[in-house]
DNA sequence: AATCTTTGCTTGTATATACAAGTCGTCTGT
DNA sequence: ACAGACGACTTGTATATACAAGCAAAGATT
């Protein structure tokens, strides 16, 4: 019925850290030190370090000890997540039109966010992603054809850029920006936008194993979409 | 040199994982298997498939086995960092100035966020986040004073709510929401914007152990803010 | 005095072992 | 035919131990 003893352990030292008798930067007791106090093997007292560790609570360093971590470090994190999944999560209808597939060449943006010399083939693909009927999110996607050259041949509509980028070329990496934008008149027009609304616009890039895969910039209607994120910090 | 043999172990089933051997939800070797096919002890086993775990990468029931984990869940994350760090960090000039410092009863939407009943009386900020003298955030908060009963008596100027926070009432969990906004005329004025430039609106809301804590609606001008961030889904 | 060596503490990796606890199929008794 | 007991296999927790590797300060050598 009791809670394992690491946990204790890890309870005890965010006690003392949160009510401040462990200060930022603070030395820690050693694994040692821990074992015996709590009368129990150095590896128990290590595991309940090493997960601090990774909650990033605690900072170890080989041969010096363990310590508090900076209290400020403790950056939170927002999930980005495919709009189909999204939308299918809600249980409402998921519905793409796919407005363009072809090759082109790359311009500066692209070439630098693929890591490409500019005018480089690409694959590009622009979809719209529509919930019940209404324009959710415009895609426009670069792909690496030299990595993905199966890429073009695909049918978006079935099976979105994201699912099989996911299968044929796995992902080791990826970096977002969000910002918030004006789009020009097409663009508003397909997003079925109000006069002087706004768009949140993200800009996606991926890495597989073997190098840059694919750049997207993924653009929502400023009124109809909000990222949303979650994370727990402690236990 | 050679590469602990953990990591040997991590390497060799997220290439299986990859490389389409294993398939989504199909059953990864037990660990006593891969410590036989291995040749090294359990425990070591154990904490290849651990770590992998923690990563995303697979899942673990007692009693049934461990599996791996549906690719399309591996949602990656960006970071929320605050504004002055970020500020600083670039080497730039940071500087706040205190708009407002008042108690004010609580609309529906604070109520809501905070958990409180509407009417409630809440301490409420607002501050200007300049960056070499442009704007670069405005902040309004809203703190639920039955947690924080000094906050009000705070100097902004000195040390950001945020780093204040932090010290009275360490975070265990935080929520955020993204979104393009167009704002109002003062508003407007007091960013700086250009005509019609949109908004990037961060809702942050966070939570110590003993509750919801402050509510943050954090404005920033489109053209000169970028939301950014990085993961690493691998190793 | 300056530099090298030793010693002791720390964390990092690895092993062998034991028992607890959860799941599932089988075997058994009714 | 059904229910329950049992056993085999899985992951989860905990211990005791060993050696490697990094760091720092005290001590020995130059």
């Amino acid at each position: 019925m009791a809670a394992p003893k690491f946990i204790e352990i890890k309870q005890h030292l965010t006690e003392l850290i949160e009510q401040g008798s462990l200060a930022e930067h603070a030395k820690v007791p050693s694994e040692n030190a821990l074992a015996a106090q709590f009368e129990c093997s150095r590896m128990t007292a290590r595991r309940a370090l090493t997960e601090l560790v990774e909650q990033g609570v605690l900072v170890r360093s080989q041969g010096q000890g363990t310590f508090v971590a900076s209290l400020k470090s403790q950056g939170s994190m927002l999930t980005i997540r495919n709009i189909a999944d999204e939308v299918k999560e809600r249980g409402r209808g998921h519905r793409v039109q796919v407005l363009a597939k072809t090759r082109l060449a790359a311009d500066t943006e692209v070439a630098i966010a693929l890591g490409l010399s500019p005018g480089t083939e690409v694959g590009h693909t622009a979809l719209l992603h529509l919930e019940e009927g209404l324009p959710m999110q415009l895609e426009h996607r670069y792909v690496n054809l030299a990595l993905v050259p199966g890429y073009l041949e695909q049918d978006f509509a079935l099976q979105t850029p994201h699912e099989y980028l996911s299968q044929v070329a796995p992902l080791t990496e990826a970096h977002h920006e969000v910002e918030a934008v004006v789009v020009d008149t097409a663009t508003a027009e397909l997003l079925q936008l109000g006069p002087g609304e706004p768009c949140l616009r993200i800009l996606r890039r991926t890495w597989s194993r073997s190098g840059a895969v694919s750049f997207a910039r993924l653009t929502h209607p400023g009124s109809r979409y909000r990222l949303g994120g979650h994370l727990v910090m402690d236990n």
